[in-house]
Order: structure tokens, then sequence, then C-alpha cells
DNA sequence: GCCCAATGACTGCCGAAGCAACTATAAGCA
DNA sequence: TGCTTATAGTTGCTTCGGCAGTCATTGGGC
């Protein structure tokens, strides 16, 4: 019963997503980052005026509001982020990657890649690796709405702003 | 630079990780379970007497050993888990599958599969299933066996860490 | 304009899990 | 044998993150 074929898959799926993030894990602690830290930096970065609503950045994220009020506040205490009144709406606040946040993350990013490649999509030739792509986009898109528990019931539109694909 | 091809195949990785990780809660949450809670049990479950010492549970589960105390702690209150005295070493004791235990996970596991089945092996034809699985198992064994977690020398400790589920 | 529901952010409180310190055994060695 | 070191498990302290409750603001209905 426990060497059930998809009880294995699931395995393989865990294990390669634990691993991978252990190396990566660890290199973010090299720059002094964690990886919530890091995604925060990322989406922020990617954003226009490098910038985002806390409920937006929350929704971009594995987080909830509060977690990232809380993780905002760690950056913004590490000179990482800003935050930034919102003019059209005095409820919100934006979070803001400041210049040394920029500078960390650009400092992080190449190594970042680096160990991508090599653990992960270095591994395979590349028609294997569009095979795994694709397999992993197809049940992505199957599992997606409502990943990531935390937003309540609406999804605007949840875009996945992430990754593209 | 953020639609980097690595980056977005992480980010399916991670995602299609993230999705099929709340699905699988929800079903444990329903019979009373959380996801460590199942692991355990299921880790247990397929040991011979359905019992491992603390430190080889720990081993086999994303957990340091002060996380299995406590897990065990609370699924013993729970009646899932008993401690049991090592025969050969009066430092050590095994984690015991109780009755019940057995039970829980005999009314959660077929639920489970029939959820990995539908969201993740159900969702490709059999090659593409294959072609995924194979992509797995390559990263997988690449980034498991943890030979030298530290490319820096620090952490001589290999604790796993990353996140669970 | 006024009231009330909805929304954005934050805080109190809690559980989960890791590290480091501690206790008790066990094993190695003189 | 007695001493030293290693190992198994537990506990103290801390950090992280979620939920639910709170406060300020907003916007819709009248």
């Amino acid at each position: 019963m426990f060497d059930d074929p998809r009880i294995t898959a699931v395995g393989l799926l865990v294990e390669a997503h634990a691993g991978l993030s252990a190396r990566f894990a660890a290199q973010f602690e090299e720059h002094g980052l964690s990886p919530v830290e890091f995604e925060v930096l990322t989406r922020l970065a990617r954003s226009p005026g490098n910038q985002l609503r806390m409920t937006d950045l929350a929704a971009q994220t594995s987080l909830s509001t509060s977690g990232v009020t809380r993780v905002v506040d760690r950056m913004e205490r590490d000179g990482l982020l800003a935050r930034r009144a919102c003019p059209s709406d005095r409820r919100s606040s934006f979070a803001v990657v400041t210049a040394s946040g920029l500078q960390r993350l650009d400092e992080t990013l190449p190594g970042h890649l680096r160990i991508i490649e090599q653990w992960f999509t270095g591994q395979l030739d590349p028609e294997a690796l569009a095979a795994l792509l694709d397999g992993l986009r197809r049940v992505r898109d199957a599992v997606h709405p409502g990943a990531t528990a935390g937003s309540t019931g609406s999804t605007p539109d949840w875009d996945g702003a992430a990754d593209a694909s």
C-alpha cells in the first residue's frame, strides 16, 4: 500500500522541492535573506515603481496580510524596504524597495540563478526539461485556483503575476 | 531579468507543490490530522512493528529530533501513538502506532490517494507522467544525497530545514 | 450630508518548530 | 575498573506565521 505509484510520485515532487528549497535557503542566507524576504524583494522589484500595496503583496506571496505586515516590519528595520503612504487611499500603504534592498537583490540573484541551473534546469537535457516543465505546468494549472491558502474568497485578478508561463 | 526561464521553472515547481500541499492538507484536516502527523503515521506504519526510534523517525521526516518529540507528544495525547521503552538501550524509546492510529490512517489514505490521482497523476497521460516523474527523479537524486550541504563550510550540521509537507 | 457595510493595515494571542543546553545512558580506552 | 566522550531524548527560549479582533478610512444607499 505504501509503495503505491501515486505515493511515490508525490514523494518525488516533495523531495525535489525540499532539496531545492534547502539549496536556495543556504544561498539566501549567505546574503542575509530568508526565503520569504527574497520572495518579497523580487515581487516588489518587478512591480512598477518597485512598490506594492501591502494587500497586493500578500496576494502575490505565500503570506497572509498579517504575515506581510511582519515581514515588512523586519525588512524595514533592516533597511531593505520602506513604507510609503498611499495618496489616494489613506488606509493603504505601499512597501517600497530601498536602494539598499535593490542592491541586496542584485547581489543575490546571480547566485540564485546559478544554483537553479546547477541543481535543476541543468540536470536535464532540453527536451526532458521541457517535458518536466510541461507536466508541472499542467498540474499547477489544475491546482492553482486557491493555492496558498491565506487569501480569503475573492481573487480579483489574481493573475499569478508571479511566474508567467 | 525576472522572466528568466530558470525563475519560471522554479515558479512552476513551487506552485505545483504548494497547490498540491494545500489540497492534501485540507483532506488531512477532514480526518483531524496535520500534514506532519500524516507523515509520521505513514513512516511508522510502514516500519517493522509499526514503530521506530525517535531519532530514526526524525531522520525519515522533515523534522528535527526536538520537533519529533513534540509531534509525538501531541499524537500520544490524541491516542494515535504510544511511546515504548527500548529494551536494548535505555536512552532510546520507540514511537508505536496504536490501533486507533492505524485506523485513522486507514480512514485517511484512500481519500489521499484519490486526491493525488485527481490533481496530479490523473492530469497527465501515461507518457507525460512518466516524463515528469523521470525529470523529478533526476532532480531529486541530484539534490537529495546531501553530500556536503554547504560549499561555504558553514552548517556542518545537516539538518534538512526547508519546509515540510 | 449621514449612516452603515466593506476594506486595508495592524496587534494580541496562539501553535509549530528549530537551536542550544541539559540529563541519562552507552561505549571506548587506559 | 574508572574516566572520557558520544549519543538519545527532552526542555527552555526564540522566531515565524496564522487567525481573529480592532481601528481608521472609504464608498454606497438614502
